[in-house]
DNA sequence: CTGAAAGCGCTTACAG
DNA sequence: CTGAAAGCGCTTACAG
């Protein structure tokens, strides 16, 4: 490998120039640096990061942590985010899956080899909004936490703002002129689905309408258990016989929505039209392929990869959790019976938020 | 930071002898060994990687190129392929994105940090089967590719058998004494677009079928496009009518058949009772929580991955395209009118190939 | 089985 | 504006 005696011999430098250069010290003759440059080009030397890391005590990595988030479809996007801001800071990333089938052995090697690459920061990362046991390795390092929540470790948590965006999709069926509301909520075990179903409570009580329990059906089962099914089927024609009807359905997860266009469908009913239906996730490529498409709350991943990263990477990472909002996505599926073809709120998407 | 030299001093040896221990060098006594585990315990040392690097000039690094796979979903399952082969191997990913919207700019910064990182291999990942435009570094380091193909630099490249796929669950739906089979396909530019529907047609074929034009519906748009809709809804009529009327549908891809469903459920047809349906990817949620479950083919992401990681560390790395088999996922929507209720190819997935 | 010397390729701190 | 010296924390190659 050529290095920066090699160039300096070329240049007719000593090696200190050179490294001046590669560094954009000022203090350099112009032409000097010319012949320097030249010389890198001629050789096609690049530095070697490992004699920088040695005698800065700078590795210039971040350690990303994933805890499935390429398994779950979608949250892929958090490392996307952590990325991009990466990149605008130098930084790279180093990625290690810990996913909690790997083994104690195996997360415990992972760690350590973080570590013995003296990363400046770990950065933690969790499929799906769920609480989460830290490594205590996050004690060691400036570290954050994104999707997910821990007791143990303290550390700033990046979490989406589940209760915001339900009561923000509520209230989108309410400017629709919808009243009665039905919900299809989520296995209880889940962190968000309490949380939904709160955002889902104040709005129907902030347009003062009372909340009919028996529009909010029992949770589906089967969200993280591979092949179980849901219960879609078993309380749709409950729903549809209630009294008052209800004019549209909010569905815990995309997934669910998807289940009741079909149960609808194969009723005679049509998404849209005979009834409203909005939904959370915005789970690609559901919420394109449905017809009419699925109007529904789109998961922060991507933002809250980038404000993770951008906590770690700033000087005072203040501790504490933020929510970040979801973006609503509005397509044709929450338009029902007796409804305006356009909505109130028309603002389309809520942005990346603060 | 606590260095060789501080462990050597509490251990009362040389650091040398500190240094044979954690490279597990046998010739140490063991109760020198057993004296210097103890002080790297006690100091908490953990060697730093930029100075073995640096000395034995290997960086134990790899670099993981990812062309938008954390964007597509379920592609994510390439990195994890590489990863597990990876930490078997004592090599970390150091993970760059090159999508095609970043610019050239980006791209070349990601390849010089990889570069500079002395990678000792370069992994190339596609979102989805098509070719790629390799970058030129790839022919200065050992290189492989997955899940795309490329015609400037030639690299061992890793590919899903698509046209095996379509043939086997072609198969499939004739073994259920399905005669009259339709195919709703991609979108023509895709690569897996021509090679499923050549898999069908040598089926067909095997089995002395003619293979009618009329059943081979025009491929749908939106698949790589956003909010295009695609044209089952449109083809649908055309298909239920058509004389001799198809027992079983089969899908370019899972989203397809998600349409199908419900174009079926709307005209009071019952997939898997009225109607067989089987499709490719294995593009969960859908497939799982479609009613009844949907028999595919599924994508090999996660052996592409590790195939291609296993390739690039071995020592012999022959050229050429290697085709890696789908997996075949029996659900209950391949079951049609008159079929009996079990298959009779019995093996229920074609595992992990060559 | 153990150790002293040299050096990997840079940056730091100091001189000129 | 430029350079000579020291040293980051290890491993290599050689001795004993």
């Amino acid at each position: 490998m050529v290095s920066i005696k090699d160039v300096a011999r070329l240049a007719g430098t000593s090696f200190k120039t050179v490294s001046r250069v590669i560094n954009d010290d000022p203090a350099v003759r112009e032409e000097t640096r010319a012949r320097v440059r030249q010389a890198i080009e001629e050789l096609g030397y690049r530095p070697n990061s490992a004699a920088r890391t040695m005698r800065s005590q700078r590795s210039g990595v971040i350690g990303f942590i994933s805890d499935r988030v390429t398994t779950q479809p979608h949250s892929g996007d958090i490392l996307r985010g952590a990325q991009q801001v990466g990149d605008a800071h130098d930084k790279v990333l180093m990625v290690v899956n810990i996913d909690r089938d790997a083994g104690f052995r195996h997360r415990q090697r992972a760690l350590d080899m973080l570590l013995e690459r003296r990363v400046e920061g770990l950065l933690y990362a969790c499929d799906y909004h769920r609480e989460v046991e830290l490594p205590k390795e996050m004690g060691m390092v400036p570290s954050v936490l994104a999707n997910g929540f821990a007791s143990g470790i303290e550390v700033p948590t990046f979490l989406p703002d589940e209760q915001r965006a339900a009561r923000e999709i509520t209230r989108l069926l309410l400017a629709q002129g919808h009243r009665c509301i039905a919900y299809l909520g989520l296995n209880p075990r889940l962190a968000a689905a309490s949380l939904r179903q709160a955002g889902y409570r104040q709005a129907l009580e902030e347009a003062g309408i009372a909340v009919d329990e028996a529009l909010m059906q029992p949770a589906e089962v089967g969200v993280l258990d591979g092949d179980e099914r849901s219960t879609v089927e078993a309380t749709i024609d409950r729903l549809l016989t209630s009294s008052p009807r209800p004019t549209a359905i909010l569905c815990g997860q995309d997934s669910t929505a998807m289940q009741l266009y079909l149960a609808l469908a194969s009723r005679g009913q049509c998404v849209g039209r005979d009834m409203a239906v909005a939904s959370f996730d915005d789970q690609r490529p559901i919420s394109i392929f449905l017809t009419p498409g699925l109007t529904t709350m789109r998961l922060p991943h991507l933002e809250m990869g980038q404000q993770a990263m951008r906590c770690l990477l700033s000087q005072e990472r203040e501790g504490g959790t933020t929510l970040v909002p979801f973006a609503r996505v509005e397509r044709q599926s929450h338009l029902g019976p007796g409804s305006p073809r356009r909505s109130a709120l028309s603002e389309s998407a809520v942005g990346d938020g603060p």
